[in-house]
DNA sequence: ATTAAAAGTGCAGTATATGACACTATCAAT
DNA sequence: ATTGATAGTGTCATATACTGCACTTTTAAT
């Protein structure tokens, strides 16, 4: 079961124990935009989902899917 | 000297030997959208990238960030 | 049961991503 | 030098991402 890269975003925020609104400012991406990702709606442009990663101390890695 | 995403893709793309015109129809996005990409500009959401990684046989992963 | 903090939602304005069309530029071959 | 395929650009219309504000709901604590 893997998750969406919304909802390991989310899970990190979690680990770290910071609220939205301490991401939001901190990454500067807007609070209303954040609560929407983190609720399932929503489709983040690249910039956004970076910007929350940096803060998050996540990287966006492309791999060559395996032949399962 | 790591590429960027979106240069990531056009690697892929071209290892494939794929024309973006290709890309565009098997992927579903627009080829002029593709080719913004492609040439710098623009900033994909997450979905357009999911359509090209998914057509290139490349797969989004978040990594947690080693320290340095 | 109260309370406070955190998360989720409705609405509306602005910015911009997407996409189509037509065009130009570049490249690779003969 | 021509030709054909591929890549890049200008403009514009439409869709939607981003955002702030105000509000409601949920969660977690005493």
């Amino acid at each position: 079961m893997t998750l969406s890269i919304i909802e390991q975003i989310k899970e990190r925020r979690k680990v770290l124990a910071i609220s939205q609104e301490s991401l939001a400012e901190i990454s500067g991406v807007g609070l209303r935009t954040l609560k929407q990702f983190e609720s399932g709606k929503g489709n983040p442009t690249l910039k956004t989902l970076q910007n929350l990663c940096d803060t998050l101390g996540l990287e966006i890695k492309l791999e060559v899917k395996s032949i399962e």
